[in-house]
DNA sequence: GTACTTGGTAAACAGATGTTGACTTAAAAA
DNA sequence: TTTTTAAGTCAACATCTGTTTACCAAGTAC
């Protein structure tokens, strides 16, 4: 089968709509104010199939998260720091313009599930020990590892805030507005003296 | 009747039991996640009441998120930017330890009811305001309002992960470890040049 | 003690929600 | 064309959730 004809009935097509339409729904709503119909409203196809492609919402969920991660890794993966508050910033600021969803506001949200917790938290510890040697200390430094992970929390706070509450001027900031004070944080708490 | 000889059957007794299984369920679990059943129970009573005393499961969350509101504009109402790290630690750190609720943390949940986020937008529009002012900052900076709100989504961020992951070390992080990261983000957000 | 007010309880409700299984139909294989 | 496989639909289910109503009982006033 050639990409180029799109088959009327495609599996991997529609399972692809319901992930993104979870997605937005589960970072913009949360976990449990999200309803399968809504999602597959969303996606255009029928609710059943949710349970067929992802077996159950929290099977969709963990879709999601994993995806979002992928996401995070790859777009966040090798930045050094001295490029780190543009990648935060974009990160940030970059979605919420295109519709698209925040990756890191999702790594907040919780269905209550274990994997799906503990999938999360991989990420933002290896996140937050990435940033920290990005800086230039040692991998085992407690203390910067502590500075490292406000610096993510200030990231996913920042993104959180925007999404929920319409707080101006922080809601309708662009990327070149965040940049200089996200440089400013991270040199704060990151910076070799 | 006598503040020490307690009726056994007390109408704000049980109303205040109710606020506090609720602030606590609201504060971890989000409003959507958390049913009137869990509140009530939590607090030993039937969950009629909920309808009696709030007339409704949003009326209970409005209630706590006012009661939270007052709490923290009571704890950190008058703070000068010198002792606003360790006002900030406090308010991250001290209920953490103490079981009680994080009340920034309930000030990102959402019942997806309009009266209720214009008061969680006044509270953070107003304490934004409040550093910037505290910061020696003319009332209209926009571009410093923007920094004092960055300071804030840290804040709020920070008491996330630390509730919603055990991610170490900021999970278990004491409000004295928190002071000197916090001291220097706020100085580089907010320190007139 | 009796009447009355009020705090509390229990059961039932209507609607929503996640999930399942039987059925239909489009596409591919024969 | 006929058969077979897979994608999609539909309706029902069991359960959960917020709320209401009717009822009970403790405390107060008479």
């Amino acid at each position: 089968m050639a990409a180029t004809s799109p088959r009327r009935r495609d599996a991997t097509k529609t399972r692809q709509l319901l992930l993104e339409a979870a997605l937005q729904r589960f970072t913009r709503d949360g976990y449990a104010a999200t309803t399968v119909r809504d999602i597959a409203d969303d996606a255009g196809v029928n609710v059943a199939l949710i349970s067929r492609y992802f077996k159950s919402k929290e099977g969709l969920f963990e879709a999601c998260l994993t995806s979002s991660v992928d996401e995070v890794r790859r777009t966040n993966g090798d930045t050094p720091l001295s490029r780190t508050p543009e990648a935060i910033a974009r990160q940030i600021a970059g979605p919420c313009t295109e519709g698209l969803p925040h990756h890191l506001v999702l790594l907040l949200r919780s269905s209550g599930d274990e994997s799906a917790d503990r999938i999360r938290l991989d990420l933002l510890r290896s996140y937050g020990q990435r940033l920290s040697v990005a800086a230039g200390w040692p991998e085992d430094d407690e203390e910067m590892l502590l500075r490292a992970q406000i610096v993510l929390a200030a990231a996913t706070g920042i993104a959180l805030l925007r999404t929920k509450s319409g707080l101006e001027p922080l809601a309708s900031a662009t990327a070149e507005d965040l940049v200089p004070p996200l440089r400013d944080l991270i040199d704060a708490l990151l910076k070799r003296p």
